[in-house]
DNA sequence: CGGAATCCAATTCGATACTG
DNA sequence: CAGTATCGAATTGGATTCCG
């Protein structure tokens, strides 16, 4: 997280956002999330540009921050879920405005 | 601009979101020009945590971005005016949608 | 007024290798 | 399978000063 929260709050509740959400991959993280609950290697292979040690800390800061809930089960070999939280659910109207503009955006950019 | 356009379009289009907004204060910016043109100085007021740098740079980038329309008076002293542009405006939706959701972040962070 | 220049601190991100 | 450890490169943000 760039900006400490408080001292987003001071400017901006959009930069609180920005601050919580503007992590490379955690709004990819989140829209997969959508879909349901996914395992560890699930969400490395739809997020295939990032790495493990990437994909760990996106994942842990978004739990820290509420949005996401792991689930760990104590088996051989390990299993490890992530899902969305309430407030997680909450993000899908932001995660689906940015995926057309992003779309219409990428669109433009080749044309 | 962290992640190259190109390189988030391989992934998901909320990445390409990201790159283009996810820099400091850049929504925040987008937020005050929907308001209206702004001068730069007055965004500066408005963004009070960033310095002309910062400031300069991200609009900049919005510019580059075809978000944010530059326009240059020759007069002195000089007179610099930012307002948005048709794909700035498009925005509005994601901005709207942030602002709620950091103020009620912002809300549970604190209780 | 609206920056540009300089210098520096702090993140952040990635590649790679290894482990219980 | 689901990470951790280590290292290093690169980006980024900030403070300050100066300028036409």
């Amino acid at each position: 997280m760039r900006l400490p929260v408080e001292r987003a709050m001071e400017v901006c509740p959009v930069e609180v956002a920005v601050s919580v959400l503007g992590g490379t991959w955690k709004l990819t993280l989140v829209k997969h999330l959508l879909a349901g609950t996914r395992r560890f290697n699930e969400l490395g292979r739809l997020v295939p540009l990032a790495n493990t040690k990437t994909l760990t800390r996106q994942l842990r800061e978004l739990e820290e921050d509420g949005i996401v809930r792991r689930t760990s089960y104590p088996e051989v070999p390990p299993r490890v879920e992530y899902s969305l939280t309430e407030s997680g659910r909450s993000l899908e109207p932001i995660v689906k405005a940015m995926d057309s503009w992003g779309a219409e955006f990428a669109e433009r950019y080749k044309g």
